[in-house]
RNA sequence: CGGGGUGUAGCGAAGUUGGUAUCGCGCGUCGUUCGGGACGACGAGGCCGCAGGUUCAAGUCCUGUCACCCCGACCA
């Protein structure tokens, strides 16, 4: 085999091929004959539903239930809100004919359900008995972007929105900010992948939210990606809608909402995050299998057939997903180098030398180190422990990188030069006004990320124009 | 929509002054192998992006066109 055909491109030399080596080397995901549309392949699929389960769970404590609305909306209804229109309009997919004739109304494929939702919304709300309103449905969207790319942003993508009615625009508030500490969680203990969250700027906006909050990771390249945002709607969309309750005192009020979601572009954080040039590398959490067997020689040789099933009784016992490598076809090499391009967390390796000392041999994906575990020893506990530390390993280095990453600046000289040769998070103080905003913007192609939440009120001067600024920002470049 | 690039087998590529299409990987069958990407033999697979034109003859030259990728504007 030639040179060039093993493993990837390098991160250093081409970072956006280097993903896209990934992808297809994990055999994840490929493009599909619509410009800009993905197609899941079945290992990039169980990801996605491993993190259907996990959130589901976690949105179920919430009390909130899932349900599902059309994929179809009548045009008029996107344009009932004001920023919502102008938000959407631009990258909608319309239908204008249908069963061979030309539509009375044009039906708008849906960019996100806030419309369709909230004018249903409307008919069942009555009274504050029937509030809060929390509602939560797996969905595909479209839009129509000028440019995509794998997971990250593509014509039609999946997802999940919660979209919750409330009494009082101060529980609406806490409950968008309480969605976005789940995604905080999630991304962090599942994931492994550390967050910074925190507010977005005005122009940073959901079309039609009061306040966005977001959750905002770093990739390998020091960019920063948008993995998760909850918005508090103000009662803007209720006065759209006609979102409308009889409170206690028997007064007609308009309600207060949020919507929150997180995409498949969490698959993209992912493989951005944690990735090496040998391939994927998946937290153990997430992974559509923890351990992979593969066993030597395993045809003519009972004994080690029957070792081999005695394990995975009890990796089974255990709750471990795993599976036995029994290809005839494939030397074990080859299969390592496969289960490796593909992130599984980690492999054990099993043949007639180990069987004779009793032992199989345990290699991590996030380390390559490679341990001898006794057979008798409790073997499936000692992978647990060993798929724990994978978690726990990839999220302090997670942590660490963008801790490192992470700088403090005060000069807008310094910051242009900065951005560009030492990629990563800029801690900075800002006046709040969109003009410095869009001024650094179109200089340095660097966004205000975020307010994080935390932040210390300290006073000092704005990074661009140098007025009186009470806030720090994260600047960066971004996904 | 601007700037750059690429279209030849599933993937990656070569193809000279025009002469009827190569190589590697992958794929199939058989055999030997199997502890870090195995080897041999045989084999399948192509409207050379598309449409015109020049020519006895076009992957190659000319004109047009389409598609895709990368960099911007847009964005979960």
């Amino acid at each position: 085999m030639s040179d060039e055909q093993k493993g990837l491109t390098s991160r250093e030399s081409d970072y956006s091929q280097w993903y896209l080596d990934v992808i297809a080397a994990a055999d994840m995901a490929d493009y599909s004959p619509v410009k800009g549309c993905m197609v899941i392949k079945p290992w990039g699929y169980a990801i996605w539903e491993n993190i259907q389960k996990i959130l589901n769970e976690k949105f179920k404590a919430k009390g909130v239930k899932n349900a599902y609305f059309p994929l179809l909306i009548p045009q008029s209804f996107l344009t009932k809100e004001a920023e919502h229109v102008e938000g959407f309009a631009p990258e909608c997919a319309v239908v204008t004919e249908a069963g061979g004739k030309k539509l009375e109304e044009p039906l708008v494929v849906r960019p996100t359900s806030e419309t369709i939702m909230y004018d249903m919304y409307s008919k069942w709300i009555k009274s504050y008995r029937d509030l809060p309103l929390l509602i939560n449905q797996w969905a595909n969207v479209v839009r129509w972007e000028m440019r995509t790319r794998l997971f990250l942003r593509t014509t039609e993508f999946l997802w999940q929105e919660g979209h919750t009615v409330h009494a009082t625009a101060e529980e609406a508030d806490a409950f968008s900010r309480e969605m976005l500490e789940v995604y905080r969680d999630f991304a962090e203990n599942y994931m492994a992948m550390s967050v910074v969250s925190g507010v977005k700027s005005d122009a940073e906006r959901f079309a039609g939210a009061v306040r966005t909050y977001s959750i905002e990771a770093m990739m390998q390249d020091g960019k920063a990606l948008q993995a998760g945002t909850s918005h508090f709607l103000g009662d803007n969309f209720a006065k759209a809608f006609n979102v409308k309750f009889l409170n206690e005192n028997n007064e007609e009020k308009f309600a207060w909402q949020t919507s929150w979601g997180v995409s498949t572009r969490l698959i993209g954080a992912l493989i951005m995050a944690h990735s090496d040039d040998k391939g994927l590398v998946l937290p153990p959490k997430l992974a559509p299998l923890q351990v992979v067997i593969v066993p030597i020689g395993i045809e003519k040789n009972p004994d080690l057939a029957k070792a081999v099933e005695k394990l995975g009784e009890a990796l089974k016992n255990q709750g471990i997903s795993f599976e036995v490598d029994k290809r005839e076809n494939l030397r074990p090499g080859a299969k390592f180098f496969e289960w490796e391009k593909k992130g599984v967390p980690v492999r054990i390796e099993i043949g007639p030398k180990d069987l004779e000392k009793n032992q199989f041999i345990a290699a991590r994906r996030d380390t390559g180190e490679k341990a001898s575990i006794d057979l008798n020893d409790d073997p499936a506990k000692n992978i647990v422990d060993m798929l724990d530390d994978i978690q726990d390993n990839l999220l302090e280095k997670s942590k660490k990188f963008r801790e490192q990453k992470t700088y403090g600046i005060d000069s807008y000289d310094d910051f242009q030069k900065l951005i560009e040769s030492q990629p990563g998070f800029y801690s900075a103080h800002w006046c709040g006004s969109a003009e410095c905003e869009q001024k650094i913007k179109e200089e340095t192609k660097a966004t205000v990320r975020c307010t994080p939440f935390g932040a210390k009120d300290e006073s000092g001067k704005c990074l661009y124009c140098g007025k009186n600024a009470t806030i720090k920002v994260i600047f960066a470049r971004s996904y």
